[in-house]
DNA sequence: TTCAATGGCTAATGTAGTTAGCCATCAAGG
DNA sequence: CCTTGATGGCTAACTACATTAGCCATTGAA
């Protein structure tokens, strides 16, 4: 290495993490990473091919996180959707990131949902049966973040109704009865 | 009025509805839309406040046929949700405008939904119930037009099996097991 | 026929992303 | 110890866009 770096990859995609929570998906400037780093913004490039590139690493990073803390659970279908959500609440703006910005890394974190589902309602059902948990957490994550949800009601009590619900029926041989 | 318009308010969300599905929601720019309505750029702002604004007309508008669409229907949940997954594929990036650019507005689409939910699941559930098919349903979509659901299955059957399951659940006084 | 509001236009500004091209640094080899 | 080549930083410049300032033609109404 020719000459010592002032800042790596691995800062970058940590400096736009920070300011993704910070000031949102449009704050997070190459001048604003620039500046994090101790860099000027066209020196961004000799790491990073693009602003979009950029967003896709931040994207992964907070996927690989998600996984992470997924596996910390017991491996319940309840419980993953709980730990889902949490993160959810804890990283917002990175939260909605990943699902524009990934898709393939996405992929990485249906495994353990997958497992449980397919405990729950079978292996023949796993697929399906996993797709409907998510999409309903996703829907309804969204829907909290994005200030939908203001017909009041408790929001807590909401998502655990919605989660008893999906996976009792799931557990029924659902789809069909 | 002093001078013949060359231009109008509906024209120009008219124009950037079409510009938005064609070209996607950043190449809604304000050249396009005023090129297409046969007018310079900075002429726009005699009719809109800003970028901002004209995405929050065009997401109003959008939910507004949403609204339409909904209201042909038999008043059913599982016909709503079909329709509402109608609607998203014809106007896949009106769709996703809708949650950003919208929030006062998306409540005007709820109601069809919460008669439908209360009548399957009881009026002291109908917001819960309501709730959790409309997330069920938002995140299945989005989930599909993002592109995930990359795992294989059929998806048609896989919509069919989360609605079928989650609708049973939901008339059998779910929530509590 | 005058006139004031309206709605268009050109020119200009500020911000971002991105590219071009230059230069200092330092590890390795002579 | 000196040279050298790759690396990574920098400034300057270009582009695309949103937006503002300020000008001008039109025309319904007085």
């Amino acid at each position: 290495m020719p000459a010592p770096e002032k800042t790596s990859l691995s800062k970058i995609v940590a400096a736009g993490r920070e300011l993704l929570e910070e000031v949102g998906r449009q704050g997070l400037t190459m001048q604003n990473v620039a500046e994090r780093v101790g860099v000027r913004a066209p020196s961004l490039y000799k790491h990073v091919a693009n602003r979009a590139a950029l967003l896709t690493a931040v994207a992964e990073a907070t996927v690989d996180d998600l996984r992470a803390q997924a596996e910390a659970t017991d491996g319940s279908l309840e419980e993953l959707m709980r730990s889902y959500r949490r993160f959810a609440h804890a990283r917002p703006e990175g939260f909605r990131l990943m699902f524009d910005a990934s898709t393939e890394a996405l992929a990485r974190t249906t495994e353990p949902v997958l497992r449980a589902s397919g405990r729950l309602a079978g292996e023949q059902h796993a697929l399906e049966a996993a797709r409907t948990v998510t999409a309903w957490a996703t829907g309804f994550i969204n829907m909290e973040l994005s200030g939908h949800f203001r017909l009041g009601g408790d929001v807590e009590q909401g998502f655990e109704y919605g989660l008893a619900t999906i996976c009792r029926a799931l557990g029924n041989g659902a789809g069909q009865g």
